[in-house]
DNA sequence: TTCTATCGGTTTATTATTTGAAATAGTGTT
DNA sequence: AACACTATTTCAAATAATAAACCGATAGAA
C-alpha cells in the first residue's frame, strides 16, 4: 500500500450515516501521524474529492466524485459495464445470458450474448420486453421488491404464455415466495416451451433491485451440474453488475444464497 | 504539489471524448516517469477509482466514483435536483443550460443540458474545469464571495483565451464590479469564441456562493429578447437551486436583480 | 476571569519511502 | 523480425512521513 493508497482509503470512512469527518477523527481512523493527514487532506481537497465546511473545518466528499461519476456514465453508461459481465456469464456457463433493466410492470434487454458453444441454444431479441409473472428475471425482481409490486401484477391480470405460466394468483405467489427463499428466480418454461431460466437481480444504492442478469438453457440440457455452476455464476454476475451501479445487495438476498449453499 | 495530487491529475485527463487511456498515453499526458505513472495507476485501479479494461489494457473511470457519488448524493443531495432545474432552464430558453460548484480556485460542471431546439448550440463537457476569471459562472461567483477570492484569482495571472479574455486586473476587476451592479455574471466570448454566457450563483446557509447556474448561447443569437428571457429564467433557476441547498441569497444580489428590472 | 482541554493547523529535524531512468521481459501487431 | 505497448526490476537521489513541539482559537470548568 502506498501514499495514493493511504490517502484514497480516508474517502471509505464515509457513508450514508456518516457526511463529515474532522481532522482529529481522521487521525483516529487512520491511525497515521496528525501533520500526514492532514496533507493527505488538503491534497484530496485541492483536487475537489472532499470538500472542507469553512466553518466546521469538517470534511465531507466533494465536487469531484459528481463530475467524474457524470463522465463515467456519460462515456460508459451502465449497458456496457453490463455488458461485459453478461459476456463472461454466458462464457462461463456456455449458455444465453442477458440483462435486463425494470422498466414499468416489465424488464426491457438491457444486454445478452448467446454462447457459441451449443447449436441449440436459447435465442432472445434485443428489444424483448419481458413479463415480470413468467420469468425468472421477473420473479427474481418480484422476490426483492416491495410486496406492492406483486400485488399490481397481480391486478394486471397475468397472461398465460404457456401450460406452466404461474398464470393464477396462488400459483404466482408460490413461485415469488420460492424465489425469495433461494436467492434465485427460476421459470421452468413459464415464457417459452423448452426453456429453462435462473435469474438474480442487481441492485442500486438503496438496495432496490433495478435488473437481473439471467441465464437460459434448453430444458433438454438441465442437470444439477449445470444450475450449480450457473447459480454460482449468477451471484458473481449480480454482485458484479450491483457493484458496477454503486448499489449494495440486500441482506436478505445474501442470507438466502446462503441458505441455499453458497 | 504532493504524490496524491499527482497521481489524481490523471483523472483529469478524461471526458467524454477520452474513455480510455493506456500507460503510454498517460505518461505522455502526465509527464512522469512510466514506472511512477504505472504506480500511480494501479494504486488508482485498486482503490476503484479506475479499472483496467482487461483486453485492451486500457484504463476508464471504476466503480468507486459511482459509490462516493452515490454517497455524497444520499447525504448531500444536490446533483439530481440541480439537474431537474437545468433541465427547466434549458428548456423554457431553448438554449444550453449548466450548473457548476466551487471547487477550490474553479467551477466543476455539476450538471447540464443541451436544447435540443437549436442545432448550432454550445456544447459543454461535463469534465470541465471552469476558470472563475473569464466566464459568466466565474464572475457571479466572483462578483457575490468575499473580495479575498478575486485578490487570489488575480495572483494567480488569469490565464488569456480568447482576445475578449478579461486576463488583465483592471479588466476583470472592472467585470466583477458590472457582475456586482447588475447581478447577473456575463462573459461575451471571454473563455471561448462566439459563445455568450450568462450566470446567476447559488448559495448555501450562510449566504456564501457554493455554485451557479449559467445558460450559454452562440454571439449570433444574442437579442435583447434573449437576454431578458435567459436573466428572467436564470433567477428563477438561482432561487430554485439555493433553497434545493436549504440557503439563503444574500440581500445585496436582491438588491442588485430588482435594479435590473427584475 | 483564569485554567485546562480540545481541535485545526504549522513547523522542524530525522527517518523511511518514493521516484526516475535505464535495463528487461512478455505480448500482440504489422 | 521489427515494432509498439504493458509490465516489472534495480538502486542512487529526491521526496514524503514521522514525532514532537507549538500556535491560535474555542469551549467548558473552577
Amino acid at each position: 500500500m502506498g501514499t495514493i493508497s493511504n490517502a484514497l482509503s480516508l474517502l471509505n470512512h464515509y457513508s450514508e450515516t456518516r457526511a463529515e469527518i474532522g481532522l482529529a477523527e481522521f487521525k483516529q481512523l487512520s491511525g497515521r501521524d496528525k501533520a500526514t493527514t492532514y496533507r493527505y487532506l488538503t491534497e484530496l481537497v485541492d483536487f475537489g474529492l472532499l470538500e472542507q465546511d469553512p466553518v466546521s473545518r469538517h470534511y465531507r466528499l466533494g465536487p469531484a466524485v459528481l463530475r467524474l461519476a457524470n463522465v463515467r456514465e456519460s462515456v460508459f453508461p451502465l449497458r456496457n459495464a453490463i455488458q461485459a459481465i453478461i459476456d463472461r456469464l454466458s462464457e462461463a456457463t456456455s449458455e444465453t445470458a442477458h440483462a435486463s433493466l425494470m422498466q414499468g410492470l416489465t424488464l426491457s434487454t438491457l444486454a445478452k450474448r448467446e454462447s457459441p458453444k451449443h447449436a441449440a441454444r436459447v435465442s432472445f431479441s434485443q428489444s424483448q420486453i419481458i413479463p415480470l409473472h413468467a420469468t425468472a428475471s421477473g420473479l427474481a425482481i418480484l422476490a426483492t421488491s416491495d410486496d406492492k409490486l406483486l400485488e399490481q401484477v397481480i391486478k394486471g391480470t397475468p397472461e398465460r404464455y404457456t401450460v406452466f405460466t404461474h398464470a393464477d394468483e396462488a400459483a404466482l405467489r408460490d413461485a415469488v415466495a420460492k424465489a425469495a427463499q433461494s436467492g434465485f428466480g427460476i421459470s421452468d418454461q413459464g415464457y417459452e416451451e423448452e426453456v429453462y431460466g435462473i435469474a438474480v437481480p442487481f441492485f442500486d444504492e438503496h438496495a432496490c433491485a433495478i435488473g437481473t442478469v439471467a441465464v437460459a438453457c434448453p430444458t433438454s440440457r438441465v442437470s444439477p451440474e449445470l444450475t450449480e455452476l450457473v447459480k454460482r455464476e449468477l451471484i458473481v454476475a449480480g454482485r458484479a453488475s450491483t457493484k458496477t451501479r454503486g448499489g449494495t445487495i440486500p441482506a436478505k438476498l445474501e442470507e438466502a444464497w446462503s441458505r441455499s449453499g453458497f
